[in-house]
This record gives structure tokens, sequence and C-alpha cells, in this order.
DNA sequence: CCAGCATTGTAGTCAATGACAACATTCGAG
DNA sequence: CTCGAATGTTGTCATTGACTACAATGCTGG
């Protein structure tokens, strides 16, 4: 691994993921080139064409990580751990681990808007249609996971009381919907004087409203 | 501008912009080349050029195109009626009065997704963030007429007691979010069994709920 | 140990594209 | 009518994705 000069790179996928992605982070995928990142890790042009048939796989590879990398700190989140991506958050958390639905939901949405804030060009490849029919079909598989821990915890706070009764999953979708549109507003510049934070919690508090059980 | 009236060659611009929406629907923003164009309209390859500084520039436009249609619709939904063809709008009304206020929100969230899965291509142009300087500033302030057009319902449902208080803006926010995040699921393919309008319906259910002042 | 073969990287090439420059045509105003 | 400004055309260049042929590497089975 890691040969500088040698004619085999040794993990020259690996590599061309991790700088797509900084490539895809800095300047977006329109900026993405096979050939640009062949240049930045010193293999030929025709180098990456060993690992990703065209370039829409390697677009597709990227969403794929961001999709697993995404569940994973959504997964995080939904098990009552407060940390987004990085420790410092500021925000204190009365409750323990895995306290109540709602603040557990609350940190799911946080999580998920973290996340989105964070890798704009990202979620755009993940939640963009024109990928390749294989993938596409990993991509939604990984898509339904994301919706499936927000629809668990909504069957947990069925059981709880704090979610009015319905299909979970369609819960799950609604709250789904709130958290990334309230991500894609945040992305393009249209809440303004608004912060994020407090958009969040509005929203939060709102959906929270919505999703308690009728009188 | 008006070069409706006198055009020597043919309005190329117009011509262009329709053409490319076209594309846009049929192949997606990545299809979109201007020389293509160019075949199309049985024009030189570098005719666009005198139309549109690059290829941004055309996509920037085909973007604030989709939220001036986008806005219309609101518009007419948030008004009360489906079918369009209002006369002369732009004065403000002192008071709306087409049926109860969360129908008509109902109603605009409706319009929204129909335009959304109507035009996926479009819409994602109009969200993505790699637009020229200038024209980011059209496309926000077009953004934000959108926000205005639900705040303004926002504020009614306040009057008429349908909606918490707090700023209309924000609340508008949310709702928008909410909307924008099921259209987005939905042409991900993500809502799977659930048909779009039940996912819509239920979505604009536990967002009236949560809206309502009370607890 | 080593011979063959799949893997991985290289060099060369091609068509398409965006962008630009120089030139041509048409329109319109003075 | 003439001149200048739009508007369109031809020519050109660098970049890119994709493909092909070839070379170096490393692995595996005999």
């Amino acid at each position: 691994m890691t040969g500088d000069g040698s004619y085999h790179h040794g993990n020259l996928r690996a590599a061309l993921l991790e700088r797509a992605e900084a490539v895809l982070t800095a300047s977006g995928a329109e900026g993405l080139s096979l050939r640009g990142l062949a240049r930045d890790l010193g293999v030929s042009h025709a180098a990456p064409s060993r690992h990703f048939r065209d370039r829409q796989a390697l677009l597709d590879a990227l969403a794929v990580s961001g999709f697993t990398t995404l569940n994973a700190r959504l997964r995080s989140a939904a098990a009552g751990g407060a940390d987004g991506a990085d420790g410092a958050d500021g925000v204190d958390e009365t409750a323990g681990a895995a306290g109540p639905v709602g603040a557990r939901l609350a940190g799911l949405g946080r999580a998920y808007v973290d996340f989105a804030v964070g890798h704009t060009a990202l979620l755009d490849l993940m939640f963009t249609v024109k990928h390749a029919d294989d993938s596409s079909a990993e991509l939604r598989e990984l898509g339904h996971e994301s919706l499936l821990i927000v629809a668990r915890l909504m069957e947990e706070g069925q059981r709880t009381g704090a979610v009015r009764p319905g299909d979970p999953v369609q819960l799950a979708q609604v709250a789904f919907s709130t958290v990334h549109g309230l991500a894609t507003l945040a992305v393009a510049a249209l809440l303004d004087d608004t912060p994020l934070s407090e958009a969040m919690e509005l929203a939060l508090e709102v959906l929270l409203a919505g999703l308690r059980p009728g009188r």
C-alpha cells in the first residue's frame, strides 16, 4: 500500500474515492473530472477507468458512501447519542442516552441537518436521480434504511404514546421530509435571517406536535 | 427588451430556453449542451453564446424561469383556485376569502408537489447552489417570493385561529420544508408502496396539526 | 520455482463540448 | 445612406470521457 512511485498504486480505488469526495466538497459535482482526479493522484488519465466504469459510476459510489456514513450517524443519533459529527455541539442534553422519543427524534433531525449542511454536494448526489440502474437499487436500499431508522423511532413513540397511530413508515416519511426539506432551504440560502438552528427547533416542535396523538 | 415585435432572424433566446427546458425534462441537466441546443434549432454552434454567456448562465435562466412559473402556480393555489387564469394579480389583497386556510394551504402543497414531480430536473436546478453570483441573487429573491406566498397564508391562518402564533415567515419555512422534502422523497423513489397522494395527505395532516395553536 | 494469467496502470487516440476570436450579416438610428 | 450595434457564422483550442492496444505487476497452480 501507499506505493508512491511504484507502478501499482496499491489502493487506487480508495484513493480516488477519497480525493473525489474532497473535490466534491470543494467544487461540487460539476467540477469533478476523472482526469483531474488522476492528475491529483499522479496516475495516468485512464487509470480510474480500471475502478470505475465511467464518471457516473464514480458518482454513484460516492452517493453510496454518503448514504452509508449518513445512516451510521443517524443510527448513532437514534440510539440516543447526542453526538452529531464532532463532539463539540454545546447543546446540553439533560436527558440520558435513549431518553424520550421526542428528544431522540430531535437529535436525529439535528444529526441529519448537520450532515446535510456539511456535505451539500454529496447530499445532492445522493438524492439526484441520474444513477445507473444497478447502483440505483443500492441507493434506494440505503435510503430505505435511513427511513427505517426513523420509522423504528416512530414505532417506539407509538408505544410510549408520543406518536399518533398509523403506519410508522409513512410517519417516518413525513418526518424525514420535514428535516430534509429544511436542510435544502438552508443550503439554498433561503432561510436568510433565521439561524438554521432556530428554524430547526421550530420545525421539530411543529413536527412533534403534529405527530402527537389527537385529543 | 420586447423583442417579440421585431426579430430579424428569429427569437433565438426564447427558442433556446424553450428547447432547453424540453431537453432538461427529457434528459436532465447533464445532458444539456449548448451545441446540442444549437443543432436542434438549426443555428451555428456558437450562436447561443450571443444570448447566454456560458452554459451556467443558461441553467440559471432556466432556474429563474422555473421559479417564476412555480410562483405563479403557488399564487393561484393560494388564492384558492385550482384552475389558473386569474386576472391581474400583484396588488395586495386586503382579505383573501377562498375557503378555510387549512384547505388552501393543502392546495398550495399539492400544487407544489405537482410542479415538483412534473419538473424534477428543473426543481433540482432551482435549488442547487452553483449559480453565478448575479443570478443567484435573483434566484434567492424568487425563492423568497415562494416562501412569502406561504407566509401570507400563515398570517391569515393566525388571524382566523388556525395557526399558532409566531413569525409567519418561519412557520412558512417549516411548511415549505415539509412539502419540498416530500417531493424530494417522491422523486428519489423512496416512497415505494405509499402513493404520493397518500403521503401528501398524511404530511399535510401532520403539518396542519402541528401548526395549530394551543397544545 | 516459475509460467501463465488476471489485475492494474500506461500511452495513444477520437469525438464531443465549452469557450473564445475573427469575420459576416442584418437591423436601426441619425 | 452610412455607420454602429446586435446577432449569427466559421474556425480554432484545450479539456474531457471513453475506448483500444500495450506494459508492468502480482498471484496462483503446477
